[in-house]
DNA sequence: TCTTTGAGTTCCCTCAAGGAACTCCGACTG
DNA sequence: CAGTCGGAGTTCCTTGAGGGAACTCAAAGA
């Protein structure tokens, strides 16, 4: 955990950081979606320290993004995405699309998308959830909401 | 940083989070994004400390996403996004638009997008780049790209 | 000349991350 | 039934990143 306490600011972005802003939080999250369910599958992918991982699982669940559930009547354990969880998703696959198009370079994207209802390899883009447009920054102002603090 | 180093890690979202992942990273982008744009703008708002908040900077300068700009005679800076970190905000975007679903409860979202094209406020939402029907994690299979590691 | 101000540096302290070894417990093996 | 295995953590030690306050530096202004 980063020292700071982000949940208490008023603002979503720092609110989502305190769920999965951790080191290797985003990391597990995609390893589940993809199916490593088990402690010691994540711990060997990743190669994360033991204790760490730990920490992290256990967070993870607090926060209802991942739910713990046995798979064997001996102490077993796996680790599956809760709808909470499956929606952060959206968050690797923004993270999946920028890095693709700034970091992978000359080799290329390492995963490629195949979209469901056309069929065709793509990506995913902002788009307004009213009128479907693109919606990028610099297509938006800011305005106060309701749950901003009170001046 | 964090302490092991995820940009050698053949995965589009392990090498993003090597650009933003450390903690206030993408707090500092927000924060440039609606204006804040000088060092001690930043620190007085995030109430980072002003060590981690110049390690940040330079951090964010070398990777290409931030641009430090002379904004007088006199040693003074600004922070300005680049065309790569303008890119990022997409992931500031979802992270808002998770935020605002599961954590900013009864007194609802602090921050509302108002979408130029259309007028209306509204929220990001994540679109087949192709087709442009709605296109989350279960609406896609994940195939190897020319990126993967050879076997 | 003295002060102010933005933009960092430096220093110390604490706590989180890495890493290896150890524990616990039900299930198989002979 | 004793011994072993394998998954899932705990414990412990060391290193180094984050917090915080004080200090520096250079140009502008009074």
């Amino acid at each position: 955990m980063q020292r700071t306490d982000f949940s208490r600011m008023v603002c979503s972005i720092a609110r989502t950081l305190d769920v999965i802003g951790e080191p290797w939080s985003p990391l597990i999250l995609r390893d589940v979606w993809v199916g490593m369910t088990r402690f010691e599958q994540l711990q060997a992918d990743l190669g994360i320290s033991r204790k760490v991982l730990t920490e992290r699982l256990n967070h993870l669940v607090e926060q209802g993004v991942l739910e713990r559930r046995p798979y064997d009547r001996r102490p077993r354990h796996e680790y599956v995405l809760t709808e909470k969880g499956t929606d952060l998703l959206d968050l690797l696959m923004v993270m999946t699309t920028w890095g693709d198009k700034w970091l992978a370079g000359e080799p290329g994207p390492p995963i490629l998308y195949r979209h469901h209802a056309c069929g065709e390899i793509s990506t995913a883009d902002l788009r307004c959830a009213g009128c479907g447009a693109p919606m990028h920054a610099p297509d938006i102002d800011l305005l106060p909401g309701p749950g901003a603090a009170a001046a």
